[in-house]
DNA sequence: GATTAGGGTTTG
């Protein structure tokens, strides 16, 4: 029914409200607390709208009538007010309904019907009105993105949050802060859903009915405030609940086998709109739902199914004997985006942690978890020198000890005896008040001609760092050398032997035995200073630069440590650059952001896929299980 | 007639 004012009304764009004005103003609903009741005497509803201006207004809308607050079932409806007052709190606009406040909504996809959801008996409805809500759909379809949460329960991964629409099947009261719910939307989740005991519980519902859908019905916690709410509601009725968070618990049976179950809690308080709305049958996601609960119910009903009915529920016990312990995974039919991604091995099943944790190394899995947290939280301290022979790490020396090394390399003059050679043409340089010190600069020649700078390895003697760094970024390569008794010999292996640009290659102390400097004469011809080719030539073993860190690894059924130990692989960011490139450093930090995210709760994190390996590390008399990530890798959309 | 809540997840 409406009714056609007298005065058409004006609608408000939002960057023109202004404090102290009753306004009407059209919007889509950015976010949104459905009505719960207040502590005051009211029902609240907080609403944030934004519309095309792209300015949001947070709004409190209060009414003792729950009918009278705008009925918005999603993100993206479309809200329509009246008689809204504009306060200021906190220093922003603010909406608060003031007397006479009335509110229509909208569905807010494009192409469906324009249907008012209103309490009101009357209300205005003209040609005006639904030009601005097919404009706002408009605007909407490119502004607002599509709710992630809204899903059915074969799309439920463990710790999320969601909006879930089902039918309510069964309730028990619990005790004064939790109340269950048994419902279902026709569809299976891919873990079992726990089950609350109903023993010495007043149980309401048809049980019959439940235990023949069995493994279709989830078990559902509500507390505190949402009981009230759950007390009220009629079994048989439809409802959105907001903000249902899953957990993945595994229960131990024995010694040798656990049970997954995926837990569903309506945590207490109002937060991130967490609440129960009860959806009408008219409603058009009801009928969706309607025709799944029909389809699963006839599938029921059929023996030819009984098979599959019963797939979820016996196949998820965990045994230790291996083969059993990895079929669960298989009836994953979700697969959500992964942070990380395999480079080979894709043909394993995934392996949950709690099964890890009970087995000997050394193994391979491949797994699916959150990064919970990691180490070290510096990430410069994450790059390391690795040996490939002896398998020593070490520390890459910081600027300054790299400094005083070449420094004191330089306290003698060089030999006037070892320079100009066949191999090389020398110059040298005197400082002025640094203690007489010399700067010899051998420039290694090809066929007897000085190459171009770009492709000219140097020798130096006596230079400082900045010198040496001025110099790499001339020429194609620079060794640190020192006059020797016969030869140009390399310094002691605490300094790096070959700097490529930012690079610098140091070798292994351990494995190295040094050669002469001549030595690089069978290389000159060639024109290719290759840092693996120096070092063969030179008889050093080199240093590998690897990020090394330690990824807490979390998949809800347990955590386990686990190393990375990746040179660029993991990150596609070289190892041996990252130190000295502010660009890389980025990237890097912007990883490690997306991956583990600050200041945001582990559920929201992103899934990474992994390979990893174990091995057993023998410290003293104790064996311990050590895990290392391999064959993964950042997913490059994810960067 | 004022108050309620003032978006930003529990810890069961």
């Amino acid at each position: 029914m409406s009714l056609v004012p007298v005065t058409p009304y004006t609608y408000t764009p939002l960057n023109l409200l202004k404090e102290g004005a009753i306004v009407n103003v059209y919007a889509v609903v950015k976010f949104f607390k459905p009505p719960y009741l207040s502590k005051g005497t009211d029902y609240c509803s907080v609403v944030t709208i934004v519309d095309q201006t792209n300015v949001k207004l947070t709004c409190m809308l209060f009414s003792g009538n729950y009918e009278a607050l705008p009925i918005i079932y999603k993100v993206g409806d479309i809200v329509r007010f009246h008689r809204l007052k504009i306060q200021v709190y906190k220093n922003e606009l603010q909406g608060i309904n003031s007397s006479g406040f009335a509110s229509l909504t909208f569905e807010g996809t494009l192409g469906t019907p324009v249907t008012a959801r209103t309490s009101s008996k009357l209300f205005s409805f003209t040609a005006q009105d639904e030009k601005m809500v097919e404009a706002l759909r408009v605007w909407a379809s490119t502004h607002i993105s599509a709710s992630s949460t809204l899903v059915q329960l074969c799309d439920v991964q463990p710790m999320q949050y969601y909006d879930l629409t089902c039918q309510l099947l069964g309730k028990a009261e619990v005790d004064g802060t939790a109340f269950l719910l048994k419902v279902w939307d026709g569809t299976r989740t891919v873990f079992p859903s726990w089950r609350v005991s109903i023993q010495d519980l007043s149980f309401e519902g048809d049980l019959s009915h439940i235990l023949r859908l069995q493994s279709l019905v989830i078990d559902i916690l509500v507390y505190d405030n949402h009981v009230q709410v759950a007390k009220s509601l009629k079994i048989g009725s439809f409802l959105r609940i907001y903000s249902l968070h899953t957990k993945l618990h595994s229960v131990n049976t024995d010694t040798n086998s656990s049970l997954l179950r995926l837990e569903f809690h309506l945590h207490g308080g109002t937060s991130y709109g967490r609440g129960i709305r009860v959806l009408p049958e008219t409603s058009s996601c009801v009928d969706q739902l309607k025709k799944d609960l029909e389809g699963a119910d006839t599938a029921v009903n059929q023996p030819s199914n009984s098979t599959c009915e019963s797939a979820n529920e016996d196949n998820f016990e965990l045994s230790n004997s291996g083969s059993g312990s990895v079929s669960l995974y298989e009836v994953e039919r979700c697969q959500q985006v992964s942070a990380t991604i395999l480079t080979d091995h894709q043909y394993l099943e995934k392996t949950p942690l709690c099964a890890i944790l009970k087995q000997k190394a050394p193994q391979q899995y491949r797994i699916r978890a959150k990064l919970r947290s990691y180490m070290p939280r510096r990430l410069f301290q994450s790059v390391k020198l690795l040996c490939p022979k002896c398998h020593s790490l070490q520390e890459v020396p910081y600027e300054d000890s790299l400094d005083k090394i070449l420094q004191d390399a330089a306290t003698k003059a060089p030999n006037s005896n070892l320079q100009d050679t066949s191999l090389y043409d020398s110059k040298v340089w005197s400082t002025e008040g640094q203690g007489g010190r010399q700067v010899a600069v051998h420039f290694v020649k090809n066929d007897n001609i000085l190459p171009l700078s770009s492709e000219c390895l140097i020798l130096i003697e006596g230079g400082r760092l900045c010198e040496i760094s001025k110099l790499s970024s001339k020429f194609h390569s620079v060794i640190p050398v020192r006059s020797g008794a016969e030869d140009l010999e390399l310094l002691d292996l605490s300094a790096p032997f070959l700097i490529q640009g930012k690079v610098y290659h140091y070798g292994c102390k351990q494995c190295s035995s040094l050669k002469t400097i001549q030595n690089l004469s069978s290389l000159r011809n060639k024109g290719q200073w290759i840092p693996s080719t120096v070092a063969k030539v030179l008889g050093i073993v080199p240093l590998q630069y690897v990020f090394v860190m330690t990824f807490t690894l979390d998949d809800g059924t347990g955590v386990l440590d686990v190393y990375l130990k990746d040179s660029e692989n993991f990150f596609k960011i070289p190892a041996s650059e990252v130190l000295n490139d502010d660009d890389l450093q980025k990237s890097l930090e912007t990883i490690m952001d997306m991956m583990c995210p600050p200041e945001i709760k582990i559920d929201a994190y992103p899934w990474l896929e992994c390979l990893i390996k174990s091995y057993t590390v023998t410290i003293g008399t104790e064996q311990r299980i050590c895990y290392q990530i391999f064959d993964t890798t950042v997913a490059e959309d994810t960067i």
